[in-house]
Order: structure tokens, then sequence, then C-alpha cells
RNA sequence: GGAAGCGUAUCGAAGUGGUCAUAACGGGCUUGAUUGGAAAUCAAGUAGCCUUCACGGGCUCACGAGUUCGAAUCUCGUCGCUUCCGCCA
């Protein structure tokens, strides 16, 4: 949520921001609103302030045994404007609040301008893989090793989802170890938040109402989505709201999460019959990082998460690249991401496994999160940062194609064996 | 799922139509006094939001609606908590 005040202020400065990602706005009718909405504002509480003096005297002038009557038609009458004059502004906040709550974060100056074709790769990390024999991509592996079974999956649940099984479900499980053993010795707070949630978090994270079709909705019987949980679509929506309405103590931050869940999407639509097998699932597994931090140090959060993404990726000693997005191609809530992705030989091309983000104020604004200033004593709204640290769904076919061998084995990469009890390749 | 009770500041809690919202009373915390230092004691201070150039004004007693000249207080709805009962991987 943006700040209101930004926009009566400069409008224009607003405007040029928001169109570097593609949205289009115009502020003049409710900058107008928003005027009119302080004058009405001004008058009934003006009324209000003489309601308030006199219903402080009425008990007096009782005692005295002095008439009242005349002051209780004057106070009906001015109790009706009151009325009139909040349901007046009640209906101008909700629409400027709608408005506002509709609108994307503002990206940071250094973002370019534009979608995809602008993001700009930062880094390229090892080198694509050569194979001396015909590579095979990651469905053909896997069910040759039986270590997915997709059709099974298909059976339960339908397209979209699989089964990780033996040494798959291991290899998945390692991989999961991995990254949370990182995080640990990195000093985050392991956290295994619900997996249902309420509509006020998919709002406070920035992801409603944009997105509310695009979540598996349970428990609405009644049909009233503001009741119903829906199952989250990454861990990022209960780690950024678990502060919600507090103020924090400053000496607490910066305050850093991070959780494994599977994320449930419904990823609608028909997708290029290229992205087979785990590419892209209607559940799958990810290890979400959170952050808290200080407004004036979150560039350093953001820094520290990008690092941390991309270690977890050396580790595992893959060929991947760091690329920085354009404004448009950062999701709306965000102020900057970045995105790690990894190379999939049998699609040649390179898919996200992180995605790292700076929301600013963004979301701490929408879920009212704050802390404490010590040098002011006001409150200030906290910055929250998030990052895939990582999600699975594309590491594993992307370790399982580059770590194939011409006898269709798989090696473990050496970071993960001390997960699988030593175990060294998958044949 | 059923029944009852409850929801007031940092915590416990008083207030049952106006003179009780910076909010009684008590605890905690901060600062000061006292002390060699501490404990104890004493004193002072311990919301957030909106609005205004400012002085000031307004709002908030879980949330929302209603009754009333006036609601923390009465009525209804919603949410949450506690206890008892039922069910249960």
């Amino acid at each position: 949520m943006l700040d209101l005040k930004l926009i009566t202020e400069d409008p224009e400065k607003v405007k040029a921001s928001l169109a570097k990602k593609g949205c289009i706005v115009d502020f003049t009718e409710i900058i107008a609103l928003d005027k009119e909405r302080k004058k009405i504002m001004a008058e009934t509480e003006a009324l209000k302030a003489e309601r308030n003096k006199v219903s402080a005297e009425i008990p007096k002038l009782k005692k005295e045994g002095k008439p009242v009557d005349g002051i209780f038609a004057r106070m009906r009458e001015i109790g009706e404007k009151i009325a009139a004059g909040d349901a007046k502004i009640n209906e101008y906040q909700t629409n400027i609040n709608d408005f506002v709550a509709k609108l994307p974060n503002i990206p940071d100056d250094d973002l370019l301008a534009g979608e995809k074709e602008n993001n700009k790769v930062l880094r390229v990390f090892g080198e694509k893989p050569e194979f001396s024999f015909e590579a095979k991509n990651h469905v053909d592996i896997c069910t040759r090793l039986g270590i997915i079974d997709y059709e099974r999956g298909v059976k339960l649940s339908g397209n979209g989802y699989w089964i990780y099984r033996g040494l798959g479900a291991r290899l998945e499980w390692a991989l999961l170890n991995y990254f949370i053993n990182t995080h640990l010795a990195d000093g985050y707070e392991m956290i295994l938040p619900p997996h249902m949630l309420g509509y006020n978090c998919g709002f406070g994270a920035g992801q409603f109402p944009k997105f509310t079709d695009e979540v598996y909705w349970v428990d609405s019987e009644d049909g009233d989505k503001k009741r119903a949980k829906f199952m989250l679509p990454t861990a990022e929506t209960a780690l950024v709201n678990m502060y919600a309405g507090e103020i924090i103590d400053e000496d607490k931050l910066p305050m850093k999460f991070f959780a494994y869940t599977p994320c449930y999407r419904k990823e609608a639509g028909t997708y290029r019959a290229e992205e087979r097998g785990m590419i892209r699932g209607h559940q799958f597994n990810k290890v979400e990082m959170v952050q808290y931090a200080h407004p004036d140090r979150s560039r350093e959060a953001f820094e520290e998460l990008v690092g941390k993404a991309c270690k977890l990726m050396e580790g595992l000693g893959l060929h991947f690249r760091l690329s920085k997005l354009a404004a448009g191609d950062c999701s709306a809530s965000m102020a900057r991401t970045y995105d790690i992705e990894v190379w999939i030989p049998s699609m040649g091309i390179y898919k996200e496994v992180s995605s790292v983000s700076n929301a600013n104020d963004y979301q701490a604004r929408r879920n009212n999160t704050r802390f404490r200033d010590k040098e002011t004593g006001k409150t200030r709204f906290v910055h929250t940062l998030n990052g895939s640290g990582l999600a699975t769904s594309r590491v594993f076919p992307a370790l399982i194609e580059q770590y194939q061998n011409a006898d269709g084995s798989v090696t473990v990469p050496e970071v993960l064996r001390p997960y699988m009890g030593g175990l060294d390749l998958i044949k």
C-alpha cells in the first residue's frame, strides 16, 4: 500500500514511478476526493466538539433544575448532521482505500522501466554442462530411475501433481535439509506456519485482491471470501503477517526467519508443452526466507538474502545466473527483485528457482507492522523482504539433468550426500 | 459441533447511560532521590491514529451495526479467548 500523502504531495512523481511498472494512473479524481473528505471531516469534527461540550454541561444543568428541552432539540439536529457527515467520510475513505490498495509498489529508482526484455543478468555462475552423450530430460531420467511417479501423481490429483518416491523423496528431503541447516547456521529462526491462511494475510502480503482467484480456497461454504481460508501460495504470505498490527522494539530488528512449506497455486491456464514434469505444479516445496528490517538498512538485508540464495546454489554446483528484474517484471508488491535462474539443459533455458525482493514498507503499511524509533520515540513502518531459499521444484529437475550420466544414473551433489546416508549415485 | 463466561493501556483489573479515559487500584518498565553497591522505600513519567501552518479539535473500551440529546455501560451481528460437554487423526 502506498502512502496517500506521497500521492497528494507529488502526484506526478508517483505517476512516473508507477509508469515504469506499466501502471498508468490518473490521480486527479482521488486527490479531489481526499480534499473533499478533509473538508467534511473538519466540519463534522467541529460539530462533534460542540456535542461533546454541550453533553458535558447537561448533567450540571439538570442538577440545577434548569430546562434542557431546547438543548435536546438542537443536539438532535447536530447528531443528524454528524451522522450524515460520518457516512460521507466513510464512503470517501472506502473509495480512496480501494483505489490505493490496488496500486502496485513504487519501484526503486535504479530499476529500468519495462518488462522481461529489460531484465539484466548481473552474474553467471558455473558453466553450461557439456554432455559427451545424448542428454535426456528429467522426466525420462526420473521415470526410468523410479524416483518420481508422474503418472500415479496424476491419478491421485490430476494434472500438475507428482509423487516423490524412494530415492526421489530422499533427494527432495535432502535438498530441504541442506537449505534448512544453512539458514540455521546463519542465525535465522525456523518457522512452521499454518498452511491455510485468512484473507487478511493475502491482503497484507499485497497478493489480494489481485490474486484471490489464483489460490485454492477451503472452508468457504457461505461463499464469504473474507472468512474463508486459502492454501498459502508461498510461506511469505504467512511470515510477512506474523507481526501485523504490532509495534516491534527497534532492538529486535532485523528479525530473520525462514519457513519450509509446500506452496499451493492454481497456475490456471495452459502452459507450453515444454513445461513438462515438475517445472510448474500446483504443489511444490519451498524454503522461504523473510526479514523484517529497519527502513534505513533494508538494502543491506536485501544483499544478504541475495547472497544466501546464491550460496545455496553454488553449494549444489549447478550452473545458474542472477538477474536484476526490470520494474515491470517485479511483482506488484515489490520495489526491487533479483531472480536466480537455473539452467535446464533439456529446455535450453534458465528457470527461476529463487526470487529475492524488497517490499520496502508496502506490505508493512497494508498490515500495519511498525517499530518504535528509539531516538524519536515515534512509530515507523518496518521494511519486509523475502526470498526463496530455495524452491525445490526447479532445482530438482535441474540437478537431475545437470548431474546425469551416460548410463542414465544421476550423481548426487556432494553437499547432499550427508543427508542421504552418504549415497553418491542414484541408479 | 453444543453450553456458559469473557474481550478496557505493557500486564492484572475497576467502571453497568452523562460529573470514569491519559482511563481508579495494583504489578511491570523508565528516570530521579536514597545507598559503598543492591534490595526495600519515596517521587515523577510511562498509547496510537486522523486532522490543523499553528493553537487546537476529533477518533479508538475486540470489530461492525443499532437505540439515545449523549454509549465502555443497553440491543443485535461478527471475530477471538477461557471453561465444561461432545467428536476425533
